[in-house]
Parts: structure tokens; C-alpha cells; sequence
DNA sequence: CTTGGGATACTTT
DNA sequence: TAAAGTATC
């Protein structure tokens, strides 16, 4: 597939934090409202923006500027009593008008920590939607519902092979070319059946009966009717430059006199595009349709269309998109018109668009490469740059970026989207006053721990996995910011311990000589297990008797107790990387031990608000105090019940443990010089924030002593009832948007919404019912009446393939599909984020396009040589291509490489069945199976690699976004890397960049 | 005074 | 593998 012929969208919420907060708290649109982050503004509406209200900007003067405007601070964890059930202290709402809250306290950077779980959260919905529109199935359900009639569906499945990237919290990159054929052929197809016979449309007359056949007929294409579109155009209140500026770039539409290859132009079509066409920016335009790439990307602003619609409608959003035939344009053309506007961006124009675009705006050349790029090239717009001879880029950016920049100055750039699937660290930080004093930093450890501890739990519930190593950031008087790691603490039985992972920081923070004066601390969890099946347990019970897996899941806890093995990550123990631990079969397909067992897993459903609300937080103390010497004590004191066994394990209670922390090293006895001593001696030369050393930790340390009997104070809260109540907490938070107690989706929509959204119509209502895509919240419930849809989770070669990836045994899609759904019910509990895509290492036979993809990126290595001709001298490698798992109903979704564990866990189950279970044979095929997935942590390196972009428009900033040339063609393991890094800019370059500079 | 948080991911050494 | 560095929002 040619590079021209892929059609992608780029999708970027306008302000998105606050249209978040404006939602939550019914805020009218038309309301200047910014989001405040202690005396800063990190999000301003646009309404704001009018008023001339800026990112950078102090409260105080943006205040003082637009004396209307709404502050609403973000949410922050921070003191409260995290113990036993009580609910977490999370603050949000507003924000006090002058200077970040007076009484309320809890928006003090001294004593909180910023939490953007809310905006994690609605991107999740958002991307959701997104994805679900993405599958045929979507398609077909909505063109029934309208009312169409028309039995799409069951023909050849479409839609399928789109992909899906989340690019940042709030943008994504779409690949619908699958489903820009389909409705194409579709909107085609029109002319035969439907009134225009003619052999051209190029008539108003013809146009107009078009759209009557159009609005009456077409059922993918214009599910809600093409009245509807025209609907959305106006209700939006800014569809007015819309027009204009689509007018005066030539907003209408040509049949094209060229190239009249094509045959004729259908009337569906014409009206198609008229439509498109008007309620967007079309750059080059007018389309012609007559040319292939154009009257595709014309189809992609009708999906475009659709999506922002549907985000708009069910979830409240508005966002901008562009559509163009690669990332990096659709990304420019997402951020040249804002708020919420779509711009086509036809190859046509590009090269107008770009002479005068500054570099930063283009994805890459945001940083130091587009400032080298000026400062030595002199260069400041793409255009200058693209008057730069490919050997001056090379000479002064090095051999790839001088490359990767020729292209993409032009516009060039063959990186596939590249579904993400699971993030691969998490990370809690907290930056500060440079302080000194153990106690404070203890202090935010455990705040940083809690967070983290949270986000752990959720990860693994949806993902069945554990981090197996822990990451402390730290910033002391050094300006470089510095990182140390140790093994991740054993997890507890109710997962990891908050005060473990605390504790084993401060014990690598206390090593630290240069830590000192320091201004602030993350830490991270990384290097996660290789996920175990994620459809593992839900498959077992799929396949189980009632009953049945509790009984099981006990008999694998009582080993498990038994057995003791030490399970986690010894260093050097015979855990062989990627090699499941030998257990027993039954394990496998059990909840690991420190687990609730599966149902209470899928019924948990822990998301993203599950670490919000599991966030415990210390007793609120600025001074350090003896609660904390305590708690870390208790923690100590806890995490030693799970020491036992485990003394191997890289942490240690440390030369010294608990004990030693609290007052000895103190003193500096243990560690020596190591100790605790070096924090109150540092001084703070060096740094470059030079500020006042905060009261000397030693006087600090020397004050703060443990209680006696401080290690046998209470323990941590009992979080099993914490679970249960979280469950319900949660539901209440999330299920806005409440199913029927029968389990019928029926949107209600929430009062909020709908008082926020005053253009939300009658006829809105009526879709709302119509609507069949569910968001995340229904998802959670758990009806399973409703899930028996199939799951249409096809996989292809290429995508000039087409549709031949449909599975060929219908026996097995059948059983996977059912296998597919039990996991999608497990999936859809736990559901914390959206995988469209498998990791690319499993069975490259049947990931990787044969012969065919090898070949070309071979040819997209040599094209670095051969840069010339189309620039992408490789057709874009779109290797494996991943498809959305198609489960129907909007629940999770199950990629290739989980149908094949799924029915690899399907024979598992059955062998297991058998009246004499031989393990032995169970566990071979389950090593195979788990095996799959193991090289995956490489392999999610894609081609496509970094960065997300940024919307131009968010805060008028720097530039926006980058964009990674290369042909990122995703190969398994090694070889992949190679291309990447012989396709990216990298710091091989970089570092030559700032040589240079030197 | 002047920047800034908080968060992820990826690459290189 | 560990640590640092870069990019981006």
C-alpha cells in the first residue's frame, strides 16, 4: 500500500483538563474556566484564552485580567488519615479565588501532590469510544439503529484492521484505511443501486438526488443521516470559520478533470463530500474527487466526523482532528484549527501549508533538533528547511536525523500508528522546596508510595502482572536529575505494601551522597512480568463449573502457602527471563496468591479511580512527625511478615532495617557515612535553584523519636473490606451513565452532562438510544446476557490484503469468540485501558506479513540510502497489523495474541478436565502459550516510537509535535531495533547536536 | 522574580 | 543491566 493511500486521523481534545473539570462541575462552555496547579495554570479554556488568559501565567494575573474567570484547581492527594476505609483525602473543586485556596489547605504544594487520575480517566472513555467506533460491528449497529435498515454486517466484515494509538491523555492517531475502503465501496456502490445511473455526478442536479439516496439508504457511511451531519455542523458553536475558511481555501468539491482513471462519481459520494467539505477546513482543497488519495481523505473526514460526534454526544468532549495520509500531517492539521474543528489536509497543499510552518510545529523538531536546525542551518520555517540539500542535513544532524528531517520538513513520514497497549513504568513524583530533612522526604515516599501502590493494583488486576522493579528519582543539588533502582518489594497478600515500597526508597535514597538538599522525588514501578494470559482466569472460569474455580483457586492458595516458593523476581534465581516460574498447572490458572481471588478481581474492576480512592495518605504534618516514624515502623514491622522467605530478594530490610532508620542511623552509626548524617551536612552549592536550606536535618532527625512500642502499633488498613467498599464508590463514580438492572444499556444521560451541554438536543435523545457503543462504565457491568456477541477479532497480512485475514476455521473462531467473550467480560472488569493491538512478537508466522514484509523493510533499511524519488522509498511497512479486537459490545478487547492464549487456555482448560489431570502435559502447553508474550517488552518498541504530540492550540506554546519518520515496520525483536534506530533521529545525533555546540 | 508541574516513553551508553 | 538524557504534553 502506498504511502498515499493510508488515511489517517489525528484526534486532540481542545483543553482538555478543563473541559473535564467544566463537565464534572457543569461549567457552561462559554465560562472562562482554568485548571490550576498550586499558582499555575496548566489548562485555560478558550474562553479564557480570549480574555487573554495564558498558560505561565500566576493565578493572580490571570485573575486580574479576566476578573470572571473560574479557577479550578486539580485534584490533590494529600494529608488525610489513609487508615482503615476511611476514603482517601483527595481534594478537588474549586479552587479559592486569590492564591491557591486559603482554609482549605489541601492545594499547598508543601503538602500535596498533584493527581491527574480524573483526566487519566476520561481519556480511558474517550479512547474507548474511539476504538469501539472503530469496529465494523459499531458501524453496523449504528446504521441499523438509524433506522436504515439496510442488513450491512454479515457480508464481509469491515472496518476491520483499523488502528488505534494513544498518542498522549489526549490525543490518539487513527488509521481507518480499512474503513475508508469499506464505505467507499459502499458510497460506490450507491450509484448502481441507487437513483444515478449516469456515468457522472458532477451536476448539482445529480448531487441533490444523491443526497436524498444518501440520507434515505447509505448505511455505514452516514449511519445517522446526512440531515444529522449537517445538524452537528451548526450545533457546534464555532462552525462558522468553518465554512469560510473552507470556502476561501476552496471549500467545495471537484469532480477533478484529470486523471479520470476512476469511473464514475457516484451522487452518495458527491453529496458525501459536499458535506465533508463544508464542515471542514480543507487545505488544497477543494478535493477532487476523481483522484483516489483525495477522495479517500474525503471519506476520512467523514469518519472524522463521526468520531468527534460521537465523543461530543456520549461523552460531553469537544475535540479538533485532522485527517491526512500520514501522522505527521494529520497532526498538523489537528492543531491548525481550533476549538473543535477537523482540517483535511490534502497532499496537494501540503507544500503551501509548510514553507512558512516553524519548525517546532512539526512532531520531532520541537526540541533541541529543530533548534539546531535553526541555530545552524538557519532555518526556522519546514519551507527553509526544505530548501536545505539533503548533505547539509546529514553533515550537521548526522546521517539518520539529516534524513529523517528531509522528510519530514516535506511532509514525509511512513510511521504507522502503533497501538499501544500497556504503559510499561508507572510513576508517582512530587517535586519541593529543597529540603534536607529525612522526615519530609519520608513523608512524600510514602504519599508517592500510596499513589503508586494504587495504580499497581489496578495494573495488575487488568493486566496480571507485577513490576519487578522499583525506580527512585531524585533530584538533589545537582541539576541532572539522578535515578537509582532495586528489586520491586515483595507484594503482600493484598498486593504490594505501600509502606515496602516506601521503605525500600528511602533505603535507596539514603544511599545517596548527592541526594541531599533535594527538591524532588519520584518513584517508579517497571519491568513488569510478563503479562500472564490476561484471559487466562476469566477462560478457567468460562470453562468451570460454578463453584468449581473457587474451590480451584483455594487449592492453588493452600500450595502456594505450602510451597512458600519465592516467587518474585530473586535476582539471579533460576527465573530465567521471560520463563514462567515451574508451578503447578493449577497455578497458572489461578489468582497469584496475593491476589483476591478472580471473581473479587472482576468484580473489583479496578481502574484508574481505584488508585485514586485506594490512596491512602499520611496523617497531614508539615513538620516531621512522630506519626511518621511510626508508620514507617509499622511498615517495617508489616512488610516483615512477608520477609520470611525471601531474604534473597536485592531489598533488604537494609544494614540496619527499620530500626536503624529510626534513630540510629540518626545518629550515623549504620550505614556511616552513607547515613543519614550526609543529609544534614550537604550544602546546597551547586544547585542551580540555589534557595535556603530548609532547617538542618540533623535537627530534624535528632528530634523525631519512635515511640516506644511504635512497632506494634496497628497495622495497614484491612484492604480487603477497603475493596469492597471501593467497588461500590466506584460504581457510584463511574456509573453515571447507569444501566438498566437488567443489565440493558440504556444511556441516561447524567444531569451534569446535560446541563453542561445545553445544544444537546432533543434529537440528541433520540440517539443517545440508538446509540450501542457502550463507554467503559456500562462496560463494567457485569451482565453477561449481553455479551454474547462475537467478537470479530480478525488480523491481516496487509492491508492490500484486504479482508483475507478472516479466520478460516469457523469452528475455532466460534469457540474463540466464546472463549473471547469470557475474557472480554474479565477484560471489561478490570478494563483500565484499551488494547487494540497484540504485541507484535507472538508467532511471527502469523503476525508478520510473510516474505512480503520482510522484503520491504529491507527495502525501508536500504531506503536510507535512497531517500529520493518519493522521499519513502519503502512502501510504509505496515507489518503486523493489529486489529481492534472487535468485541462487539464495546468490552474489552481481545487481540490476536490473546485469541491464541485464549485457546490455548481453552485446551488447558480441558486438559485440565480430564478425569487424571497430567500436569505435566498441561504445563508444556502452557509454557508454549506464556511464552508468546514474552519477548514482548522489546517488542513494544515500534518503529514508531516516541513521543506524542502536543496541540498546537492547547496554550500556544512551543511547537507542537513531532513525528518519527522510519518505517517503523514492527518486526520481533532485534531486528526491529535496528530499523528504529536506523530511522529515528537519535541521540547518537543529539549528542553530536550538542557537541556541536560546545 | 520567570518559571512550571506531573507523567510516559524511548534511546544510548 | 543501570543510569542518564531527551522529548512531549
Amino acid at each position: 500500500m502506498s504511502e498515499q493511500r493510508r488515511v489517517i486521523i489525528h484526534i486532540d481534545l481542545d483543553c482538555f483538563y478543563c473541559q473535564v473539570e467544566q463537565k464534572r462541575l457543569g461549567i457552561p462552555r462559554e465560562q472562562p474556566v482554568a485548571v490550576q496547579q498550586w499558582d499555575g495554570l496548566i489548562a485555560i479554556n478558550y474562553a479564557a484564552r480570549a480574555a487573554g488568559v495564558t498558560r505561565h501565567m500566576r493565578v493572580r494575573e490571570a485573575k486580574k485580567l479576566c476578573p470572571q474567570l473560574r479557577l479550578v484547581h486539580v485534584e490533590t492527594i494529600s494529608a488525610g488519615d489513609g487508615e482503615s476505609g476511611s476514603p482517601v483525602k483527595v481534594s478537588d473543586g474549586p479552587a479559592g479565588g486569590g492564591g491557591g485556596g486559603g482554609g482549605n489547605g489541601s492545594f499547598r504544594r508543601s503538602e500535596a501532590k498533584a493527581s491527574l487520575a480524573p483526566y487519566r480517566e476520561a481519556s480511558g472513555q474517550i479512547m474507548a469510544l474511539l476504538g469501539s467506533m472503530l469496529r465494523p460491528s459499531a458501524a453496523a449497529t449504528a446504521a441499523t439503529a438509524a433506522g436504515g435498515g439496510a442488513a450491512t454486517a454479515t457480508g464481509p466484515v469491515s472496518g476491520g484492521g483499523c488502528l488505534l494509538e494513544k498518542a498522549s491523555v489526549d490525543e490518539a492517531f487513527l488509521d481507518v484505511s480499512p474503513l475508508v475502503d469499506d464505505e467507499l465501496r459502499r458510497l460506490e456502490a450507491e450509484a448502481d443501486c441507487g437513483g444515478g445511473g449516469g456515468s457522472g455526478g458532477h451536476t448539482p442536479a445529480d448531487a441533490t438526488a444523491a443526497a436524498a439516496a444518501t440520507a434515505a439508504g447509505s448505511p455505514v457511511l452516514l449511519p445517522p443521516g446526512a440531515e444529522e451531519l449537517e445538524q452537528h455542523g451548526q450545533q457546534d458553536g464555532w462552525g462558522r470559520e468553518e465554512e469560510e475558511e473552507a470556502a476561501g481555501t476552496g471549500g467545495g468539491v471537484g469532480g477533478g478533470e484529470g486523471e479520470g482513471a476512476a469511473g464514475r462519481l457516484s451522487g452518495a459520494l458527491l453529496a458525501a463530500a459536499r458535506q465533508v467539505a463544508a464542515a471542514s477546513v480543507v487545505v488544497g482543497g477543494p478535493p477532487q474527487l476523481m483522484q483516489e488519495t483525495d477522495r479517500r481523505l474525503v471519506v476520512g473526514g467523514l469518519i472524522a466526523q463521526r468520531l468527534r460526534r460521537a465523543v461530543y454526544e456520549q461523552l460531553g468532549f469537544t475535540c479538533s482532528a485532522g485527517v491526512s495520509v500520514n501522522k505527521l500531517l494529520a497532526k498538523v492539521g489537528s492543531a491548525r484549527n481550533k476549538p473543535d474543528k477537523q482540517t483535511l489536509v490534502l497532499p496537494r497543499g501540503v507544500q503551501d501549508m509548510l514553507t512558512d510552518l516553524p519548525l517546532g510545529k512539526l512532531r520531532g523538531l520541537g526540541g533541541k533538533l529543530g533548534a539546531a536546525l535553526e541555530g545552524q542551518l538557519g532555518a526556522a520555517t519546514a519551507g527553509q528547511a526544505a530548501a536545505l540539500p539533503l548533505e547539509a542535513l546529514q553533515r550537521v544532524l548526522g546521517e539518520r536525523s539529516g534524513l529523517w528531517v528531509w522528510q519530514v520538513v516535506r511532509g514525509q513520514c511512513s510511521e504507522p500508528v502503533t497501538p499501544k497497549d500497556k504503559p510499561k513504568s508507572l510513576l508517582s513524583c512530587k517535586s519541593f522546596e529543597p529540603t534536607s530533612a529525612p522526615a519530609e522526604l519520608q513523608r512524600w515516599l510514602l504519599i508517592l508510595a500510596e499513589e503508586l501502590v494504587g495504580r499497581c493494583a489496578a495494573d495488575e488486576a487488568a493486566h496480571r502482572r507485577r513490576a519487578r522493579t522499583l525506580v527512585l528519582y531524585y533530584r538533589g543539588p545537582s541539576p541532572r536529575e539522578r535515578s537509582v533502582r532495586c528489586a520491586f518489594p515483595p507484594h503482600g497478600r493484598e498486593g504490594p505494601s505501600a509502606a515496602a515500597i516506601a521503605k525500600a526508597a528511602l533505603d535507596l535514597l539514603r544511599r545517596q551522597p548527592d541526594a541531599v538538599p533535594c527538591s524532588r522525588l519520584a518513584i517508579a514501578a517497571t519491568e513488569f512480568d510478563d503479562p500472564p494470559a490476561a484471559g487466562a482466569a476469566a477462560i478457567t472460569r468460562f470453562f468451570q463449573q460454578p463453584g468449581q474455580h473457587a474451590q480451584q483457586t483455594q487449592q492453588a492458595q493452600e500450595q502456594l502457602a505450602q510451597k512458600r516458593e519465592p516467587e518474585r523476581h530473586p535476582k539471579g534465581s533460576g527465573q530465567t527471563k521471560g520463563q514462567p516460574p515451574a508451578r503447578d498447572l493449577r497455578t497458572l490458572f489461578a489468582a497469584p496468591p496475593s491476589l483476591p481471588p478472580p471473581a473479587l478481581v472482576a468484580a473489583h474492576a479496578p481502574t484508574a479511580a481505584v488508585a485514586r480512592t485506594a490512596t491512602v495518605v499520611l496523617a497531614a504534618a508539615a513538620a516531621p512527625s512522630v506519626e511518621d516514624a511510626e508508620k514507617l515502623q509499622d511498615l517495617g514491622c508489616d512488610s516483615g511478615e512477608e520477609r520470611d522467605g525471601r531474604s534473597g530478594m536485592g531489598w533488604s530490610p537494609g544494614g540496619g532495617g527499620v530500626d536503624a532508620w529510626s534513630e540510629g542511623e540518626a545518629e550515623g552509626e549504620g550505614l556511616g557515612g552513607d547515613g543519614l548524617g550526609a543529609y544534614g551536612g550537604q550544602h546546597s552549592h551547586d544547585h542551580p535553584a540555589k534557595r535556603r536550606r530548609t532547617a538542618g536535618g540533623w535537627e530534624a532527625v535528632r528530634g523525631r523519636v519512635p515511640p516506644p512500642g511504635a512497632a506494634a502499633a496497628a497495622g495497614l488498613p484491612a484492604q480487603q473490606h477497603d475493596a469492597q467498599e471501593q467497588q461500590g464508590t466506584q460504581q457510584q463514580q463511574l456509573q453515571q451513565q447507569a444501566s438498566l438492572p437488567d443489565g440493558s444499556q440504556q444511556q441516561a444521560l447524567p444531569a451534569s452532562l446535560a446541563a453542561w451541554l445545553p445544544s444537546m438536543s432533543q434529537h440528541q435523545h433520540h440517539q443517545q438510544q440508538q446509540q450501542q457503543h457502550h463507554t467503559q462504565q456500562q462496560q463494567q457491568q457485569h451482565h453477561h446476557h449481553h455479551h454474547t456477541q462475537p467478537h470479530h477479532t480478525q488480523h491481516q497480512h496487509t492491508q492490500s490484503e484486504g479482508q483475507s485475514g478472516r479466520q478460516a476455521d469457523p469452528q475455532a473462531q466460534h469457540t474463540g469468540q466464546r472463549a473471547a467473550d469470557a475474557s472480554g467480560r474479565a477484560l471489561s472488569a478490570f478494563q483500565s485501558r484499551h488494547t487494540f493491538a497484540a504485541p507484535p512478537d507472538l508467532d511471527p508466522g502469523g503476525l508478520v506479513a510473510p516474505s512480503d514484509t520482510g522484503g520491504r523493510q529491507e527495502e525501508a533499511l536500504d531506503s536510507d540510502s535512497d531517500p529520493v524519488g518519493d522521499g519513502v522509498a519503502a512502501p510504509p511497512p505496515q507489518g503486523p497489523v493489529l486489529v481492534a479486537g472487535a468485541l462487539d459490545q464495546g468490552f474489552g478487547n481481545v487481540d490476536l495474541e490473546e485469541q491464541r492464549r485464549i485457546l490455548h487456555e481453552i485446551e488447558l482448560a480441558r486438559l485440565r478436565a480430564l478425569p487424571s489431570k497430567h500436569a505435566n502435559a498441561g504445563r508444556a502447553a502452557a509454557g508454549g502459550g506464556g511464552r508468546g508474550g514474552s519477548a514482548t517488552g522489546g517488542g513494544g518498541t515500534s518503529g514508531g516510537g516516541r513521543g506524542r504530540g502536543r496541540g498546537a492550540g492547547k496554550a500556544h506554546g512551543r511547537g507542537a509535535g513531532a513525528a518519527q519518520a522510519g518505517g517503523g515496520a514492527r518486526v520481533a525483536g532485534k531486528g526491529q531495533m535496528r530499523l528504529t534506530a536506523l530511522l529515528q533521529p537519535g541521540r547518537g545525533q543529539q549528542q553530536q547536536l550538542q557537541q556541536g555546540k560546545r
